[in-house]
DNA sequence: TTGGTTAAATAAACTGAATTGATTAATCTT
DNA sequence: AAGATTAATCAATTCAGTTTATTTAACCAA
């Protein structure tokens, strides 16, 4: 709805946005903070000595620059806060423990095999207990847990989770309360997200995204995920379904792969089904590493694989490009690297050629600054994000909900 | 840049939204209105004493609901302000003014052929000055003045007016500074869009549009358009090109009208490529009227037409729901109404078929409630969506600017 | 009819945010 | 060493929404 702001919502705001500067152009000087923002070096300094005192940020040595009194440089406080991520597959459960730079600090591993919700449930608690040992940050801020579930899952409005779209691959699962199970075991704010919107706005805080305001994130996991961010805010869709360019339509019979009456490109990137393809020509792979190797080698039938998915992506590319004009369009995920790079150089010269030709510029394209754990560390970004992001949204009034945090 | 706010953008913004509430709710109490927008009651019985000092709105009579003291109800003023909209064109010029309430007050229409950037300031300046008559308008306010230019012209980032799209089309027309020359006879704010970004502001602020916060506007003009709206903002891209439907590659030889080494759907809504394919068969026409006569008449030969275009139309909207997820998708522009009706219907039939089985829901099709002045009001649209809707923007400062506005 | 209750609107005093103006301190320039 | 320049902050001011209290107008029950 339409409602109004004031001056509690004005301060917020203001501390997102001194420390959004700290974070992006740190080591800065109060002065040069004022300059950059706008605001007078009063409302800085007020503002930055609130920072200090929650340990948010720390100050370095002084500077002098030209003339006058040198000043004092600021960074964020790596230790200041620390958030916790979780990958969850149906294949395997990364969690990971980074700090407020964005470090890994701490990182568990575990396979399972279409777990119940229970088990998982269990699994994630612990995990999560595990990598924020009390007594070890015993004076430091966890600021929540961030859980990214795989594309087909679908985190409903009232956070259940429930895979509404792809009901094979998580045979237990179906509208499970996780918000309010884990609640029962964790003592933070809990987020979720599906892993390839939490993977995008991992890149938007830390990664390559940092400085663009829009982007397509193609986020290559057990399928093909997209995340769209806009003005630098995630944008979800109606449906919570924007990005997805699995959906796309493909001719049937173009990759080997599809086995449906609505033969879509997500079909080609399922990496089950491509072990599966793999196999039958008595090549065995189980891994995202598995098939860097494949590729390092140049093996002709993975190869065949490769050129296909350019192929299928090109187009859905063209549509990204003509709909949404992004800046950039950024891949990343699961895919070795080597993979992620291959596709978007390929992908760079096709478009070229099948834009018309009065148009000369297009997106750029990007590979994902985070590598294998690029959906865990988007996870551990959802809290930090919620809490430190300088976003419109802090400037409006929510019913009943109080501001005050110094 | 990031820039911090304080309670001058506050106010600002808090006039914008009780405004806002007014022109979607009114007639609405204050005390409504308090409710509404999470304001104290004090707040807004001072942001509303502001509003009625500057006739932007206006009192009601008294309304007893239950019990207590029966309330005053407040409501736009329609003669608070005015806005002057241009649709500029290779074939036409439309002019109109417009009061606060989006009513149309007056119109003017030239036919022009292929106009020079002089004659064609002449024109607009005229247009306007006519349409505004300061006698006629003695104690009014006129907010601006809004141009929509036909959609392959571009606006550049100077302000300057060119058509690099399609050169043919205005052969006299390349980097014009159109705001410099017009801002030479015209003291008043002048805003500068292209006709499908404009229509789809104007959809939004006075349409369909009212209470949908992302949609796509398709439009039908000269060829087709399109204009983003997302979180009731618009989103124009990082080229300016989002939205851009036409570019969507078609095969050769599927659109008889299509003439180009790299074949998009564009070509098949080129109203003057149309007029002369159906001049090939005998069939005369030259405005959107006549196409409805057609239309009504059930010609073959324009049925077919109509056909290949919701075939063509629909995989580019299948594209539009899986990338962007809107809530709905608005037909508009200069083809008549029944036609876009036409068009909903068969889009939505045919988007149901091929979506993949898993999903349900897809974007609701509306046509717009502009009819063929869409654009002008839109352009319209573009002088008092700058002053009076509530943007998050408002809320962030900006060098040199001053908000002070009593 | 009367007194009590409910609600709208606003006046007056308050709170708290950024701002403005003044001061101190550190360094460079000449 | 004196003056200029810049950083940082203290102190007082401004001005937005908020809180509290008051007035007014209606309804309702006895």
């Amino acid at each position: 709805m339409l409602t109004g702001t004031n001056l509690t919502y004005t301060k917020a705001f203001n501390h997102r946005i001194v420390f959004e500067t700290i974070r992006l152009n740190g080591p800065i000087s109060r002065a040069d903070i004022a300059r950059a923002t706008n605001l007078t070096a009063q409302t800085v300094s007020n503002i930055v000595n609130r920072l200090l005192k929650r340990n948010l940020i720390m100050e370095g040595k002084r500077m002098q620059k030209k003339r006058g009194a040198p000043s004092v440089t600021l960074d964020i406080n790596p230790k200041g806060a620390y958030s916790i991520g979780l990958d969850f597959n149906r294949d395997h459960l990364t969690g990971i423990l980074v700090d407020l730079a964005g470090n890994l600090v701490d990182k568990k591993y575990f396979e399972v095999n279409d777990p119940t919700p229970e088990a998982s449930i269990k699994l994630m608690a612990e995990t999560a207990e595990d990598l924020f040992e009390k007594d070890k940050y015993k004076n430091s801020y966890l600021s929540g847990i961030g859980i990214g579930f795989p594309g087909p899952m679908q985190v409903n409005q009232d956070n259940t989770v429930s895979n509404v779209v792809n009901p094979k691959s998580f045979t237990h699962w179906k509208n499970v309360p996780v918000l309010k199970l884990l609640s029962q075991h964790i003592d933070a704010p809990i987020f979720l997200e599906n892993n390839a919107s939490a993977a995008a706005i991992g890149e938007r805080w830390y990664g390559v995204g940092r400085n663009i305001s829009s982007f397509l994130y193609s986020f290559f996991g057990v399928g093909l995920g997209g995340g769209i961010i806009l003005n630098g805010q995630l944008y979800e869709g109606a449906n919570d379904n924007a990005g997805e360019l699995g959906y796309t339509p493909m001719d049937a019979g173009v990759s080997p792969l599809s086995n449906s009456d609505h033969p879509h490109i997500g079909e080609h990137f399922d990496l089950t089904r491509l072990y599966n393809w793999l196999a039958k020509s008595d090549i065995k792979v189980k891994s995202p590493q598995d098939l860097r190797a494949l590729y390092l080698d140049k093996n002709e039938k993975f190869m065949e694989w490769i050129e296909l998915a350019k192929e299928l992506l090109a187009p859905a590319f063209l549509s990204v490009e003509n709909l949404l004009d992004p800046e950039v369009i950024i891949l990343g995920g699961r895919l070795p690297e080597e993979i992620l790079k291959d596709f978007s150089d390929g992908l760079s010269t096709r478009l070229n050629n099948m834009r018309i030709v009065e148009k000369t510029t297009g997106p750029e394209f990007l590979t994902a600054t985070a590598g294998e754990d690029a959906a865990a560390l988007g996870a551990a970004t959802l809290p930090m994000f919620d809490l430190y992001a300088p976003q419109p949204q802090v400037l409006i009034k929510k019913n009943g909900q109080n501001n005050s945090d110094d």
